[in-house]
DNA sequence: ATAGGAGCATGATACAGCCT
DNA sequence: AGGCTGTATCATGCTCCTAT
């Protein structure tokens, strides 16, 4: 009864060949250039022009008048930008070639960054990968918990509190072991509110310190969260519960997300969707897990294998 | 068996823009 | 103005998964 691998890639080709133009808002040209990315990838070695994006996104449309024509080929020529700037904002990194000549085409041969690329790329589109949503979460995880330790300096505690943590029992045990590893005090009433079954994490996936020799739990802390999803924004509040369970002392815990999405906007030295980042939040997007996953962790991931699927696929060219 | 969590789909609602 | 249409937002519910 067990669906084997092969089964798995096999759906998500068909859940990528079912949607011929995604409905993002059309505002959110980074999830197109995703998407396009994504129809590069699994192209044949050929690669795809934005004429052949137009045919998939708008091949059966009749225009009534030629305004709506010029909106979407606007449209199409603002994803392709998008495209641009990522082919130099991530240089090496970036897995594809886009050419004078305007052909959007997988690299031949791809370094361990360029498909870790790729799989963040898949990570953020759990819809058409639905079949491997459980592993490409908690890779992501274990991706994010590395990309933690590489970026704090070597002597700070990097701990998972989500898949894969040490803490054992349920969520009111795992927060008494975490305060005390943090040397930190909880708020009883607040922790009792916390229901004796739950034995998960409340939201919290790693969290990073840097300690102290002393016992004062006076210091610097990281909460974060992990996301693939599309709501990513509805998921920022998760690690503010923290606040209520511990007792911080003197210093604010740092909130922090790791999003498999690219949203560094070069040119403002911004974020793209500014406006769905809450306040007090350092995020980790594409550009900057790219910037510090430096070890091999990814290469013993199923990710990894499913990224060397999805290559292996598009050599094959069908 | 059960609870909790992740992520998505769906449907209701409100609203802006456009046509007549 | 009235009505049509596409879009955005929100709450709800569904499925799948995991830990106990």
């Amino acid at each position: 009864m067990a669906v084997s691998f092969d089964d798995k890639f096999n759906a998500c080709i068909q859940n990528f060949t079912n949607i011929s133009k995604p409905d993002y808002t059309k505002s959110e040209l980074n999830y197109y250039a995703d998407f396009v990315e994504l129809t590069a990838l699994f192209s044949n070695q050929d690669g795809i022009t934005l004429g052949d994006i137009q045919d998939r996104f708008f091949g059966e449309k009749d225009y009534e008048n030629a305004g709506k024509r010029d909106e979407d080929e606007i449209f199409l020529q603002d994803i392709f930008q998008i495209i641009s700037e990522r082919v130099l904002i991530y240089e090496n990194d970036y897995p594809f070639s886009y050419t004078e000549s305007e052909i959007l085409t997988l690299k031949p041969d791809l370094n361990t960054n360029n498909k870790l690329y790729l799989s963040l790329l898949i990570s953020s589109k759990l819809n058409i990968f639905n079949e491997f949503r459980a592993d490409l979460t908690t890779d992501f995880e274990t991706i994010s918990y590395s990309v933690l330790k590489q970026f704090l300096p070597t002597n700070s505690k990097v701990k998972e509190f989500g898949k894969n943590t040490e803490y054992e029992g349920n969520a009111i045990n795992k927060i008494k072991q975490l305060a005390d590893d943090l040397d930190l005090t909880v708020d009883d009433y607040e922790l009792s509110q916390v229901g004796e079954r739950n034995n998960q994490e409340r939201g919290l996936d790693i969290i990073g310190w840097l300690p102290f020799n002393d016992k004062c739990g006076n210091k610097i802390i990281l909460l974060c969260q992990c996301a693939c999803g599309k709501q990513y924004e509805s998921k920022q509040h998760d690690t503010r519960r923290f606040e209520n369970y511990l007792k911080f002392y003197k210093t604010k815990p740092q909130h922090t997300m790791f999003i498999p999405y690219s949203l560094i906007n070069v040119r403002a030295k911004k974020f793209y969707h500014s406006d769905y980042i809450e306040k007090e939040y350092l995020i980790f997007e594409r550009k900057r897990i790219l910037e510090y996953h430096k070890d091999d962790t990814f290469e013993n991931l199923e990710s990894y294998k499913i990224v060397n699927k999805c290559i292996e696929f598009m050599k094959s060219g069908v």
